[in-house]
DNA sequence: TCTTATTGTGCAACCGCTTGCCCTGCGTTT
DNA sequence: AAACGCAGGGCAAGCGGTTGCACAATAAGA
């Protein structure tokens, strides 16, 4: 059987209230009895039981963070797991576990919140989703638990958020274009779904009407996010006679996967045409050409979010926070003409 | 205040424990009081305190997920997450959730063991290691706890681990090279402290052996696992005068740097020269020419090693199980003569 | 020398849920 | 009609801590 407090306190000649202010650190505990307790702490090695304390405290320590579906979904794109690494870091520097959950055939969207927010096990939550309108939001708000969701979500409500900028940011790489001479210039990827890609959409668009340029809708190509479709997606531009001279994906994989369509059409990149992404994966540096992206700074997105959320669980008063990471834009070969 | 069971029994004027003999589904009550128990459950909104549960059951369902050093630097590399994901996903399929915890400043390893393992936390512990000799291994057999380590760890004692056969893969890898006709192969980011490349290396010297080639430890360079390096490790290798014909990089980022250095040495890949990598990047397949890598199914590694984790945690008697995930190689341009 | 603080501990209730055991009431058996 | 079995629930003691309050002992003040 693990040892107690009251294992210790027997042992001590002590109350275990006493042991319990001892580990508290109380200073009514002289350091006499202090330093005989915790003598017999080391060597009964013993460790309070954080369940029982949480209990008591009705404080975990815990934050909950909530993937969008099955977790080998989401994970499947490096984006995740960066905002994880960033929710984490700062997570623990602030000695706070994350516990992650997903939605599964097993236990749905209200169960997983039930477990944490209601259950008890979580202070707070961090929702990665990128759905216009997740139900898990409204459950939150409606049992009023501190939360912050990553990628703005278009509901009513007034809750905390943290996103990038993506209308500048695609703003500023659609004006890249420009400068580069480039006058079509198709989007691949956009999603109704993905909040993310509507921002994208719209500062693309006041990048061309503030350039005089017309929009044309031949050019934008809806597509799935996460499938590496972006082949498929170029290939239909192309045969359907559009001939844009840039090409800006809503995702690296994305531009991939255009590159090697449009390799296989014989076209060199970035001189017959040029092509971007955005979330600049650790390997857009390395492929030939390299790759302009977006550098979303996910880390930082997760960092922030779990900043928000500790001030929200810190808070009584209901303030919430929204919060824009910058993204940065970074240029490389495949939007640069060779001089 | 939350809404506890007293609140519920109260209301439906039975006892507390009737309550939570309906929750558990306890065939002892009636259907009338169940019926009229769960009615007034959902009408106040009610869910069970999972942290008072646990308590009382000495279960949390709960499994730690303990990252070496600081999350943001082990999961720069891709590796993780996907072990992750794997861990995860099947978690999730037992209705466990995971707890991820990682070594940091403020909280080192024994800490975090204790809080994980003695304070009752998690029922199991995963442990992402790749070090020859981890100290958290020494302190949870001592405790007699449940946990898997991820990567064949060295260690005396009996344990229950997961890896990758990267000898046997290490080995066909270089086979394949053989076949190709190559007779001078470099291996790249050998590290004495990361068992896996150990492994790698025994498979390479092996291969070369069986086929009657000459080890050379000129082409035998160490270097960092994880840092992008292998345009120095490469450059290193080409300025000693040493010229093999291929290269085998420990880990795909390190190939993709040993690829930059050798085209700015004009060197044709893999007409001049062949390269492969491990841990089969996702832009692998995309890169030009597309790399030649080892799949190692960190998914699989990572679901296996919460199978394992599973039924130690299930079983009192002490049966420490090993399993070895097949890595498989993947055979792309970089290593392929065009015809 | 007799209060009055001050310091150091212990008591016991509580956090919210589980569960072994006991009790009641009713239908069966003989 | 007495004895018995069983279904359906309640009691109360945990699980392992925390903490407000009471209290004893010692120090300080008058």
């Amino acid at each position: 059987m693990r040892v107690t407090i009251n294992d210790i306190a027997k042992k001590a000649n002590v109350s275990p209230s006493t042991v319990s202010r001892v580990i508290a650190n109380n200073p009514r505990i002289s350091s006499t009895t202090s330093e005989k307790v915790l003598k017999i702490m080391k060597e009964m090695n013993y460790h309070p039981n954080m369940i029982a304390r949480s209990l008591a405290n009705r404080s975990t320590k815990i934050i909950g963070v909530i993937v969008p579906g099955a977790i080998e979904k989401a994970f499947q794109h490096p984006f995740f797991p960066e905002i994880l690494r960033g929710i984490a870091s700062e997570a623990h520097k602030n000695t706070y576990n994350i516990l992650i959950s997903s939605v599964t055939e097993v236990k749905d969207e209200k169960q997983v919140i039930n477990e944490l927010a209601k259950g008890g096990i979580a202070e707070g939550i961090i929702l990665m989703t990128s759905r216009m309108k997740d139900p898990s939001i409204a459950e939150l708000i409606k049992i009023n638990f501190p939360f912050v969701v990553i990628g703005r979500s278009m509901v009513d409500s007034e809750i905390n958020w943290v996103d990038n900028d993506n209308f500048s940011v695609a703003y500023e790489l659609t004006k890249h274009f420009i400068n580069q001479g480039h006058k079509k210039i198709a989007l691949i990827g956009v999603s109704k779904q993905v909040v993310v890609t509507l921002d994208r959409l719209e500062g693309y668009k006041k990048a061309l009407l503030d350039s005089n340029l017309e929009i044309d809708e031949g050019l934008i190509v809806e597509g799935k996010f996460f499938d590496d479709i972006g082949y498929g997606l170029m290939k239909k531009i192309l045969d359907e006679g559009a001939r844009p001279t840039g090409v800006i994906a809503c995702d690296d994989v994305l531009a991939f996967g255009a590159i090697k369509l449009l390799t296989e059409y014989g076209l060199k990149i970035p001189d017959d045409i040029a092509v971007a992404g955005f979330n600049n994966l650790p390997l857009s540096d390395y492929s030939t050409p390299s790759l302009t992206s977006v550098e979303v700074n996910a880390f930082g997105l997760g960092a922030k979010a779990f900043q928000l959320l500790i001030k929200s669980i810190n808070s009584n008063y209901e303030v919430f926070n929204k919060a824009i990471v910058p993204a940065q834009l970074v240029i490389r070969n495949s939007t640069l003409k060779q001089v």
